[in-house]
DNA sequence: GTCTATACACCGATAGAC
DNA sequence: GTCTATCGGTGTATAGAC
C-alpha cells in the first residue's frame, strides 16, 4: 500500500466505519469490518488509531460536525407558521426515506455514547448541535411567518429535536408514511402554538 | 444446583438478562455475564436455551408482553383534555426518571431488532403494544373530558407514541427536567388540539 | 509506514463426567 | 440435569519482517 498521511487513514477509516455502522449496526462494526471496508490492513489501523474506542469517538465528533440542517423550512410565499413547520418537517421525513440508515446509525451511535460515563458528553454535544439546527430552523420560520416565539427559541428547538426523534423512531420500526405524515402534521400544530402572530 | 423445571431456568435467564440489559446494555448482555447474573453455570444457559439469539427474542417478547400504561392519565375533575394529557406525559416522565435503565434498554432492544430482517417483526410487535396502551390512554382521557378524537384514535396514538419517545431520548440525553416538561406540555397541546369538545 | 503473522482475551456453544 | 473443562471462532491489539 502506498504511504498515506495518518490524518488520511484516519478520515478514511472513519469514513469506512461510518458506512459499515449505517450498514450492519454498531455491534458489527469491529475493527476487522472496517479496514475490510476501507481496504486496509489490520495494522494500519492501529497506526492510525491507538484503539477502536478511539476510532469510534472521533466518528461521533465527525457525524455530528457534519450533521446539517435537516428540518429545512420550504419558504413558500403566504404560508403560515403551522405550514411553513409541517413542510419542514415533512421534507425531513423525506430525507430519513431517502436513507434511513445514516439516521439508524445516529440514534445508535446515541445510545452508544449514553452507556460510558466517558461518552456521555459525546451524546450531550451531539444533541446540542441538534438543538442549533432547530433554533436556526425556527428562526427562519418564525421570520417567513411574521411570528413571535413566545417562548425562547432554545426551548422550542428542544421540543422540535424531540418530535424530530419521534417521527425518526415510529417511521424505522413501522415504515408507515402516513402515519409518519400524522407525527409531522401533529408536531407542527404544537410547535406553531407556541409562537404569536407579530 | 437443585433440578430446577426447564421453564422457570429460562424465565430467570429472562429476568438476569434483563438487568443485564438494563445495567450495562445489550452488547455487554453475553451469555457469561447473563448466568453470572442467575447465578448459574454456561452449560445450564443452553440447556435451557438452544442459543443467545434465542433469549433475545424471549426476552423482547417478555418485556413487550409486560409493558404496563405508562402515560397513565391522572384523572382529576374538572380538567380539560389539554390538562389531563399533560399530567399523564408528567406522570411518564417521573417513571422514565425513576428507571432510565429500563427505557434505555427497551431503546436498545427496538435498535437491536430492526438491525435483522427476522427481528424486525419483534420492534413491529413491541410499537404496536404501545400504541395499544396509548389507545387506551387517549379513550380514558377523552372520556374524561367530554371530548371526541377527531381522528382515528388509533391515529392520535401513533402521535402519542412518537412524542414519547422523543421525551424520552430527550430527558436521556440531556437529563434536563425543564426542557423534558417544556416538551411534555408541547405535545399534550398538539394532541389536545386532535379532539374536539363534546 | 505498511505488511503478514500472531498473541491473547473472550465469545457462543458443546463434550463428557457425575 | 447439572456441572467443569474445553472447542472453535472472532475480537482487539501487537511483533517483527520488509
Amino acid at each position: 500500500m502506498a504511504r498515506i498521511p495518518a490524518s488520511e487513514r484516519r478520515s478514511a477509516l472513519v469514513e469506512a466505519a461510518l458506512r459499515v455502522v449505517s450498514r450492519r449496526g454498531i455491534a458489527q462494526a469491529t475493527t476487522r469490518a472496517i479496514v475490510a471496508e476501507a481496504g486496509m490492513s489490520l495494522a494500519s489501523f492501529h497506526y492510525a488509531f491507538d484503539s477502536r474506542d478511539e476510532l469510534i469517538d472521533e466518528l461521533i465528533a465527525t457525524v455530528v460536525a457534519r450533521e446539517q440542517q435537516a428540518v429545512i423550512p420550504d419558504l413558500v410565499p403566504g404560508q403560515d407558521l403551522r405550514q411553513i413547520l409541517e413542510s419542514g418537517l415533512l421534507r425531513y421525513l423525506e430525507h430519513l426515506k431517502a436513507d434511513p440508515d445514516h439516521e439508524q446509525a445516529m440514534l445508535e451511535l446515541t445510545q452508544y455514547a449514553l452507556r460510558s460515563p466517558e461518552r456521555h458528553p459525546l451524546a450531550v454535544a451531539q444533541y446540542r448541535r441538534y438543538a442549533e439546527l432547530a433554533v436556526h430552523s425556527l428562526e427562519i420560520a418564525a421570520e417567513a411567518a411574521a411570528a413571535t416565539w413566545r417562548a425562547p427559541v432554545e426551548e422550542v428547538a428542544h421540543v422540535l429535536v424531540a418530535f424530530t426523534d419521534g417521527l425518526t423512531l415510529t417511521w424505522l420500526v413501522d415504515r408507515d408514511d402516513a402515519a409518519a405524515r400524522a407525527v409531522a402534521r401533529a408536531a407542527a400544530d404544537a410547535l406553531a402554538r407556541m409562537a404569536d402572530d407579530r
